[in-house]
DNA sequence: TCAAAAGTGTTCAAGCTACACCCATGA
DNA sequence: TCATGGGTGTAGCTTGAACACTTTTGA
């Protein structure tokens, strides 16, 4: 920082990508904007970065307008400062992702807002660089789910192993091999058999589980190998 | 993004932690502030982001204004945006960190400005959130190391394997077997036999290496594992 | 009773760990 | 010739990959 007295003070804007999953493909929930420019369009929700709020504040506010949903996993992801990004007037967009169970958010308060989920495989055209966006955050969240135990984020509170296992193959877009998988999440010792059993299932019904949610806050990052990819 | 109408235009700062390597420390550039707020103090080398500028192109002038240096690892770490971080206006500082070969930077013009390096164990105060700063781009290149192979950055272009040794034991801060580094770095295949060996030696003398850049850049994604921590 | 999904077991190869040993060099 | 640092080898264990088999359930 040179000196204070410097002319260019710049819009902060806040863009959240915010994944779920509905037991079978991974989703993103996108807005069709009805304001311009690009109304009509979809993007990713966002908004401005408010005086005397924190950046982290405001995040969670873009992501609770849209969700009504507080407290869940939102991480910062990356800064986009190209200076022609925005047509209208420059614009610093941080942006931040978050997971989701998909079953927890309110979805009449999302529908108010134009909100609507779509595939990750079959997604419209986004305004501004938000496809950009999108795929630096999907790439991100294989990075840090082969890292961290983060996909349980985005399960129900009770889920199946096989559920899970399709989950994992959602996000790497490729087959897993179910007992290879089954074996390595079960050593991790993060699974709490609740004794129910899945009731969706029209053939066998798979255990419920519920995650050691203790263990996984003390352990989060002891697990630096956690899935191969 | 919800109105263009929107008054709060923030001044966006842009922060850079400079790692180097001197053969036995990892180090760290900083300079001393001879302007107001915290005059005389230490913090990061820092600027404003320009109008008309990417962010990406400030951050690679900040670096050049102090080091000299063009077209070095650089990459984005955070941004830092807590209201009060700054006392004397809001400032959002969009943080990147650098490797640097630490032979190759102009160490006059690091002096010019009042640049200094310190070694990663014995840090001075910082202002500000800068050390906030440190400690998470350090973790950052922790995780990175881990996976890609992104130690070399710091090298002289010639080097040997103990070399290569005392850095990797010098970001983790903790002892590595020299054998099983060395077969595990040779495994690799990115490092071409000079011919040459090291002169600095007092014993026996170690074989330099460089590194195959080509191999480097098209393989770099490939290494998801590259060292165990 | 049969198809489909879910749970459990086994084998093999690769990779990592933890060592020991030998070689080259300057004091 | 000896201490020091550098290069190479190896045994054993762990882990992951690629498999097959059994069990449960609804149709």
């Amino acid at each position: 920082m040179e000196s204070y007295i410097h002319p260019y003070r710049i819009l902060i804007a806040i863009d959240c990508i915010i994944f779920g999953f509905d037991g079978q493909k991974l989703k993103l929930l996108l807005i069709k904007r009805n304001f311009e420019p690009e109304k009509g369009n979809w993007s990713l929700m966002g908004g401005f970065l408010n005086d005397n709020e924190d950046l982290e504040v405001g995040a969670g506010r873009v992501l609770a307008e849209l969700t009504g949903l507080e407290n869940v996993y939102l991480e910062q992801l990356k800064t986009f400062g190209k200076s022609d990004r925005d047509p209208v007037e420059r614009t610093v967009s941080v942006c931040f992702y978050s997971l989701i169970n998909i079953e927890d958010h309110d979805s009449q308060l999302a529908r108010s807002k134009n909100g609507h989920w779509f595939d990750l495989n079959d997604l419209p055209n986004l305004i501004f660089d938000h496809k950009e966006m999108v795929d630096l955050a999907l790439k991100e969240l294989q990075y840090k789910a082969a890292l961290h135990p983060i996909g349980f984020e985005l399960m129900p509170d009770l889920f199946s192993i096989p559920q899970l296992h399709k989950l994992y193959e959602a996000i790497y877009g490729h087959h897993i091999d179910r007992r290879n998988f089954s074996r390595k999440i079960l050593s991790t010792g993060l699974l709490l058999d609740t004794g129910l059993k899945n009731e969706n299932s029209s053939t066998k019904k798979a255990i419920l589980y519920k995650l050691d949610k203790a263990k996984y806050s003390s352990q989060f990052n002891a697990f630096h190998y956690f899935m191969n990819i």
